[in-house]
DNA sequence: GTCTATAATCAGATAGAC
DNA sequence: GTCTATCTGATTATAGAC
């Protein structure tokens, strides 16, 4: 009797987040209705906003929360001594990281142009602050003689794209394992920037 | 007197697809309205649909048509002997190409998951084939001993990401040249095949 | 070929009952 | 906390005048 019935708010919240998370991800934000979400959820419309003043922070929310969990990661990942085995790190956990959470990276890739101005500001933020991660490793293994890269800053874009291009065609269980797709794609990123 | 007051069939056919084209890669498929692309036109929305059965098949035609010019270009691009010339040939082609006609590249990227089941199908077929033509370059390479590529299909699948990102980053009159972003990526995939 | 008007539906968001 | 009902306005697509 400390809560009324049907009283649900510390599930539901999280639920509406992840059932929103599943139906961007397929579907696109524009495509999407707040009626969709909440048959997932299993509730109403107007429930919905309970949770969420809007449509537009349900979505931001979630990249904000996806780009702060990447940048949270990475601090937290054991990334070894000097340039070659912290790129090695980055390649391999960037893959590892994002494989893990194809939905959240679809939406941080596909749906900042239906963020507002303001959010949008942040998010770019974000995505800068992990992009310069890279670039300074390799600007690291530049300065001591160990990389030859021409433009630090083209080699950071070279190598994000390349490495998130496999939540593209990355299939669980089929052909490649994780551990393989890993190893060949840091080969491939270790002989490109001149190691 | 051949033609009634008004009559401009052969002129807004193509205002109509173009208007479409800028509004899909800017805004989205799902978030652009008829109305929206009537009014760049400069028609009532009502008129489109002299040019158009349906919104879907203003998008499935925009995403089919590029990616038949994509590989008509390929199939004119001079692409000297051997692989290692057809390659450095299908990276700046690749780029050039791409680079030229950002707004179609953005949709066929983008949108997939706005077309129907039946559209998709023949879309992901051109996209497939295209991706041979890589793919069966760097085979002949690594038949030939001139290349070090442990899994053909994806090395092919890392080039593309890898060149098609120059997109989301290149601003004409920006830092770099086109040529030397050219120069700098073909650099990192020639020596990312081994070669 | 284009316009105006409209049909039929659906969107995001809110109010108030329970 | 959730539901039902509803407001307000927008959506695709069509019909018929000019």
């Amino acid at each position: 009797m400390a809560r009324k019935t049907g009283s649900h708010s510390e599930i539901t919240g999280p639920l509406v987040r992840k059932a929103a998370q599943r139906l961007f991800a397929r579907k696109g934000f524009a495509a999407v209705t707040m009626r969709e979400i909440a048959a997932e959820v299993g509730v109403q419309a107007g429930a919905l906003y309970l949770y969420t003043p809007d449509k537009q922070t349900l979505l931001f929310d979630l990249m904000r929360t996806h780009m702060q969990e990447v940048l949270d990661a990475w601090e937290r990942e054991p990334k070894g001594e000097g340039p070659l085995k912290r790129l090695e790190a980055f390649c391999r956990f960037h893959i590892r990281f994002h494989l893990e959470r194809p939905d959240d990276v679809f939406i941080a890739y596909m749906e900042l142009r239906s963020l507002t101005p303001e959010n949008f500001a942040v998010i770019e933020k974000l995505r800068h602050e992990y992009e310069d991660h890279l670039e300074a490793i390799l600007a690291a293994g530049q300065a001591d003689g160990v990389f030859r890269i021409p433009d630090t800053r083209l080699a950071t874009m070279a190598i994000i794209a390349m490495l998130t291009g496999v939540n593209t065609w990355f299939r669980e269980g089929g052909r490649l394992s994780r551990e393989r797709v890993e190893r060949i794609y840091w080969n491939m990123v270790r002989r490109a920037v001149g190691a």
